[in-house]
This record gives C-alpha cells, structure tokens and sequence, in this order.
DNA sequence: ATCACGACCTGGAGGC
DNA sequence: TGCCTCCAGGTCGTGA
C-alpha cells in the first residue's frame, strides 16, 4: 500500500502528535518483517520521552523522541502493504491486529498490521544511518528530488528492466509498484526495456515523471486501494486519478489504446503497448 | 556482482 | 452458506 506520497501524508497527519509526552508502550509480541518481533526493551524505554519531530525517508517515517537525560532516540516505522499508524482515543478498542501501542494520555498512537510486513524499530538517532533498513536506501525522491543525470549514471550497464530500476530503493528512495506503473507511463517508457538502454534526455523525462506523479498522489493524499488511510483514518483520493494502474482494459488516457497488464517479477504492471514504446 | 523468484502473512473478491 | 483460488501499495534471502 504505503509509496512515498501516503507515508508523507501519515507523517503530516500525524503532527498533531508532535510534543506528546509518551506515557506507556504497549506491543502484540507477534512478528513482524522478518520474522522480528517489536523491539520491547528499546519501547519501553521510550516512555518519559516527548515526540519531538516527524521526518520521512522514501517509505520509512522517522519519528524522534527527545528523553531527558538519554541520547535523542529514533522510532522507525516502515507499513509495509497493510500497515497504519493511527492516532486514536486511548480509551477506543483496540483493532485487531494492533501491535504497538504508545499511549500519549488521552490519545495513543497505533501501529497496526494485518499482514505483518511492516517494520517498527527504535535506534539512537545519530546511528540511524547505519540501521540496517536505512543505510542503502537512495536519496529521497519529494526531498532531495530527482537528478534525471544521476539516474542515467545509476542505470549505466544494468540489465534489469526500467520496472525494476525504479522501484530500486538504492537508486531512488520512495517509488513503489503503483507509482512505478504511473511514472513509466508519463515518461512514455516501456516498463520491459533495460536500464542500460535508456538515452540522457529520457533518463530526464524519467525523473520529470516520477516527480509528478508522486507531487500529483501526495495532492491527493494518497492512494487507497484497500487498506491505506492516514494518521485520522481518513482514505486518500489519488485512485481516482491513476493513469494506467488497476485499469487493464482501459483506454489509455493519451492515445486510447487499451491498457495492458503484465507480470514483471511477480509484480503487476501496467503500461500503454502503444505510447510506451521506448 | 546482478537478477528473478519465492517466502513472509492475512483478508477480500469472485467462481462454483 | 462454504470452500477454493487468486490477488494485494514491500522487502529480503536464495540460487542461477
């Protein structure tokens, strides 16, 4: 579910939590990725501290505690495809699927996840960046922007297809299976074509695309297929406005040729078999 | 080293 | 109604 545009509408639904005193810490014990449990110890240590920020790195949200006396420490939280983050009344039932809890007085913020792809870890801030989640991650793609020259240096000699290239989190952090359909399909790229082929000028267009989509998606909100809602509960409208993805069949909306649906390593892809010719 | 694939999970949708 | 299969916004370890 969550690509960069939802996880940075969590994270600015979610400031009004900012400055919340953390007063309990609460989680299932059930594993998440990879087989990891929330970190108990590191969360209940937490509790005495205040949020103090709300940062977002591709699709991880950062979210720092500032604790009297302790070095600044870092809450990382990836969704995964089902995951959210929810502020809620504390005394609300609790959904299921709930595996972390912070109370924060009246209100508690939830992480929940059907499916248990999704991480949660805390680390001492000034090492986040050696935080196995995060050290090989590219440069953020709302944050940092994306250098078209950067991406043709990156996709020089490599065989993986365009799909593939740009839902490499090394490459450019942010961009996931929706998106990379959408933005492919801007850039009038062939989601199949190889890395290695792409000229300069469309590795810029490349760049341009993903840009937009993702500035059009955070415009809206997000995207909710199924599951995704932000920090209130609230769906995102950016569904309505896909191009190309979950519309196999469709006219394409640049030349009205019906849209195709393939599988590339496992994933669907949409693309226009006429526009995206390169 | 690179790349494609399967595994990790649960739930919703659709066919029978 | 129930059961079955397929599908889903992500990431990682494996083996070719």
């Amino acid at each position: 579910m969550p690509e960069l545009p939802e996880v940075e509408t969590v994270r600015r639904t979610l400031a009004p939590a900012v400055g919340a005193t953390i007063a309990s810490a609460w989680d299932s014990g059930k594993p998440l990725h990879m087989r990891r449990k929330p970190p108990r110890a590191r969360l209940h240590a937490l509790v005495g501290g205040k949020i103090a920020g709300l940062r977002r790195h591709g699709k991880y949200l950062l979210i720092d505690i500032a604790h009297r006396g302790v070095e600044p420490t870092t809450l990382i939280v990836h969704l995964g495809m089902t995951g959210r983050l929810l502020v809620c009344p504390h005394a609300a039932p609790r959904a299921p699927h709930t595996h972390v809890v912070l109370g924060l007085g009246a209100r508690d913020l939830r992480f929940v996840d059907p499916r248990r792809f999704g991480q949660v870890d805390v680390v001492a801030t000034a090492a986040e960046r050696s935080h196995a989640a995060l050290a090989q991650l590219g440069p953020d793609a709302l944050v940092d922007g994306v250098d078209g020259d950067a991406l043709f240096a990156r996709s020089r000699g490599k065989e993986a297809t365009l799909k593939a290239f740009v839902l490499d989190q090394s490459v450019l952090a942010g961009v996931g299976n929706i998106y990379a359909s959408e933005a492919l399909w801007r850039a009038q790229l062939r989601p199949s074509t190889r890395a290695r082929r792409l000229t300069r000028a469309q590795a810029g267009q490349l760049a341009a695309a993903i840009e937009e989509v993702l500035r059009n998606a955070l415009d809206h909100n997000g995207t909710s297929l199924r599951d995704f809602v932000d920090a209130g509960g609230a769906e995102g409208t950016n569904a309505d406005y896909l191009w190309v993805y979950g519309r196999e069949g469709e006219p394409c909306p640049r030349c009205k040729t019906r849209i195709r649906r393939v599988v590339h390593q496992g994933r669907a892809t949409f693309y226009c078999p006429t526009c995206q010719r390169a």
